[in-house]
DNA sequence: GAGTTTGAAACT
DNA sequence: CAGTTTCAAACTC
């Protein structure tokens, strides 16, 4: 398995260390309950003072196992999987050190797993026996990670009762002082105990042995969580369906994943029916449930559609790519494989902020993490060949896989999920359901993505409607591998959109693949500019965007889009990137981490980390590191013949040609708005209008024949001033009276014809 | 757009 | 840790 230096998890940015979200992921392969349970020995927390990453496991799923695990290479964790029906047990090996080492690198809410190392781990899965629910969690720096793994060595299937605490895999959140521990039943069904806050999430995945019953996946949210009883324990999976578990004293919000056997397609469809956007920066307790079902090899040949519902019950997003077997191939092809959707659950860095992603037998999916906290990565992978990765419907041969976790933080501006194929992970054959159903094709599972790297030339154009940021990268060596990386305000946008399609074939047929997204919307007020605005495209000529020169680099993203050459900071050079982002935290730990630290909640504490060291500039021209964040020097800086202070007059005088001139755009804009209106609104005008105090009226009322009646009507009051012998004055006064009122008259009328009209049109 | 200035990052 | 060099962005013309 994969290593994370201790520095590395130290530099965890705090969002990943407000993480306090707990998944489990159960699933079951029988009509019958199927319990299940990943644990992870004591060991496996490594050292007290050591950071752990996050490990999550799901056990006993052929889905690609999620962890994350603290560099500790004299430490050893093992995820212990077992089976529930045949009790076997296959054990990850957490801690072990791997000839491939996973990188990861975690800075600015941002960490980079590299390097799928899957060989150890399979072995190692298949050693002892244990537990079969992992669940890990991040602890802050310097603050030991508290992982409480009963040896529930329950292997009991059916919804044994979790009221056992004994039974249950406790993981709490190293260091914090408001950790939940969590239970899980041997359902693989996690409740939280005393989480005041926490969350738990559970995507229990049944396939069911008939086609044509339909897959649901019950997303469980229970909040608040003092006790854990019975009841929420014992959520039954029954016949291909998981029955959430409700905590007692909770209601339950489930978001239920619906696999239609009569169409390929999946759909989330959130029972609450209530979408709430997910802001990562402010919103706590969110909860990102990406669902991501890869097509098994039995349809690896058959394009999907793959609707992705988003929907967000009780902030929760759901962004589900179905598997979309069809039945058809689930008989003629290895069944059992297809129906296993394999889940990941993942937590996401902040409070309560989860990401869960379901995947499919074969699929995998890694967790990418840059330096910086602006992205986040998650790559699929896709089974690579026989094997290793095609078992035998023993549930004992059941491979693990390498899938690394993905953690997203909740500070994530941006998100990035680069989907490749994983030649060198090993996948896991997706356990039989059923006995008779336990063969599994032995052709190389030709494990489709998503986005195929190889057809990324054809499905670039498909995701023509993705945000800006995203990048599609062909994978180094032409190699099957390729990226699709995504702002994370993609992901926002799928929080917000009632549906988005992942289309995915291996001819990309459907290069509709699209992903339907909605315009940036607002984030917590900011706008989704301000929020998650590109990156300013670099230019560097010498650095190779390796060092922190480059703003790409030094913010943890890739160069996307930028004018710089001999580029490395690539997803096409991640070993020397991952050695860059290395070198530079051995440098400076704290290279990759915000330089301006964040004010506490509108104060004005914001302050250069290092402070800036200008000589020339007074520290007014964006040479100064605190001007530039539009922050005052303060005493930890070196500069000389600062001008950046409170009093400055310089800076006063400079404030206020900024403020002036930004009025004058404003000013500027709004008038040139206004005129544009009024153009636009004198060419849409079809008719003159006279104006009528509150409004234009078409003057075509008056009409010859108004003008007639008018003159008529003046004449006549006139002929009457006459007969009644009125003095002239009078008489005009008469005169000039009838002509209000038929001026009054015809404005009425007008008036009246107008509101008529714009009723007619409305 | 080319050249200069500037200061952070990298290096010694 | 200080001095120097490198680098890319900011700035000027």
């Amino acid at each position: 398995m994969d290593v994370v230096s201790p520095e590395l998890n130290s530099l965890l940015p705090d969002e990943i260390m407000d993480m306090e979200s707990i998944e489990d992921v159960a699933q079951s392969s029988q009509d019958v309950p199927v319990a299940m349970e990943t644990d992870t020995t004591p060991e496996s927390v490594g050292s007290s003072t050591e950071r752990v990453g996050v490990a999550v496991s799901a056990s006993g799923l052929p889905s690609p196992l999620v962890s994350l695990r603290p560099a500790l290479d004299t430490s050893t964790a093992t995820t212990k999987t077992t089976d529930s029906i045949t009790g076997t047990t296959v054990t990850t090996s957490a801690l072990q050190k791997l000839a491939v080492p996973l990188s990861i690198s975690a800075a600015n809410h941002q960490i980079i797993l590299n390097k799928v190392a899957s060989a150890q781990a399979t072995e190692a899965a298949r050693s002892a026996g244990g537990q079969k629910l992992l669940v890990t969690t991040i602890g802050k720096t310097g603050q030991p990670i508290v992982l409480q793994l009963p040896h529930s060595a329950t292997k009991s299937g059916g919804a044994a009762g979790v009221a056992d605490a004994k039974s249950i895999k406790l993981v709490t959140i190293g260091g914090r002082s408001d950790l939940k521990p969590v239970v899980g039943s041997t359902t693989g069904q996690v409740a939280a105990l005393q989480g005041q806050q926490l969350k738990t999430v559970q995507i229990a995945k049944k396939t069911p042995v008939s086609s044509t019953a339909p897959i649901k996946f019950i997303i469980n949210k229970p909040v608040n969580s003092k006790a854990l009883s019975p009841q929420t324990s014992g959520a039954p999976v029954i016949a291909g369906r998981v029955l959430a578990q409700n905590s007692p004293t909770m209601p339950q919000r489930p978001i239920t994943l619906t696999d239609s056997p009569h169409n390929t397609t999946i759909s989330i469809q959130s029972i609450a029916g209530k979408k709430i956007a997910i802001s990562p920066l402010k919103t706590p307790s969110k909860v990102t449930v990406v669902s991501v079902a890869s097509p098994t090899s039995g349809a690896a040949q058959k394009s999907m559609t793959l609707p992705v519902s988003v929907a967000l019950s009780q902030q929760i997003l759901s962004m589900q790519q179905s598997t979309a077997v069809s039945p058809v191939k689930v008989a003629t092809s290895q069944a059992a494989a297809q129906n296993i959707k394999p889940v990941q659950s993942v937590a996401v860095g902040g409070s309560q902020f989860k990401t869960i992603i379901p995947l499919a037998a074969q699929s995998n999916l890694q967790q990418i993490q840059v330096p910086g906290s602006r992205f986040h990565y998650v790559r699929l992978v896709t089974a690579t060949t026989a094997s290793g990765a095609i078992q035998s419907s023993a549930p004992s041969s059941s491979a693990v896989q390498t899938a690394k976790p993905m953690v997203v933080s909740t500070g994530a501006v941006r998100m990035s999920v680069p989907i490749v194929t994983a030649q060198t992970v090993k996948q896991v054959a997706p356990k039989p359901l059923t006995s008779g159903a336990q063969v599994v094709s032995g052709t190389p599972s030709q494990q489709r993505l998503i986005m195929p790297a190889t057809a990324l030339p054809q499905i670039q154009p498909n995701f023509a409607n993705l945000p800006p940021g995203t990048v599609l990268a062909p994978a180094p060596g032409g190699g099957n591998v390729g990226y699709a990386v995504l702002p994370a305000q993609y992901v926002t946008q799928l929080q917000q959109a009632p549906i988005v399609t992942l289309a995915n074939n291996s001819a990309f047929p459907t290069a509709s693949a699209a992903v339907q997204t909605q315009a940036r919307l607002p984030l917590n007020g900011m706008s989704a500019e301000a929020t998650s605005r590109p990156r300013k495209p670099c230019n560097c000529t010498k650095s190779q965007c390796l060092k922190l020169y480059c703003d790409c680099f030094a913010n943890g993203e890739f160069c996307n889009n930028c004018n710089c050459n001999n580029c490395f900071n690539n997803l096409e050079h991640e070993a020397e990137r991952s050695k860059a982002i290395k070198t530079c935290l051995d440098r400076n730990p704290e290279a990759f981490k915000p330089k301006i630290g964040k004010g506490k909640e509108g104060e004005s504490d914001r302050r250069h980390s290092k402070g800036c060291n200008c000589k020339r500039s007074g520290c007014l021209k964006n040479y100064c590191e605190c001007y530039e964040a539009k922050i005052m020097c303060s005493s930890i800086c070196k500069c000389v013949g600062c001008k950046n202070f409170e009093e400055s007059p310089e800076r006063k005088t400079l404030m206020h040609l900024a403020d002036a001139a930004e009025v004058r755009v404003q000013q500027q804009t709004a008038a040139k708005t206004k005129l544009s209106s009024q153009i636009s609104d004198l060419l849409m005008r079809t008719t003159p209008v006279i104006s009528s105090g509150g409004g234009r009226l078409p003057y075509t009322f008056v009409t010859k024949e108004v003008l007639e009646a008018t003159c008529e009507c003046l004449l006549e009051q006139a002929k009457r001033a006459e007969q009644t012998r009125q003095p002239q004055a009078e008489a005009e006064r008469l005169i000039l009276e009838e002509f209000g009122h038929c001026l009054m008259r015809i404005i009425n009328s007008a008036g009246k014809a107008k509101a008529d009209f714009a009723a007619i049109n409305s």
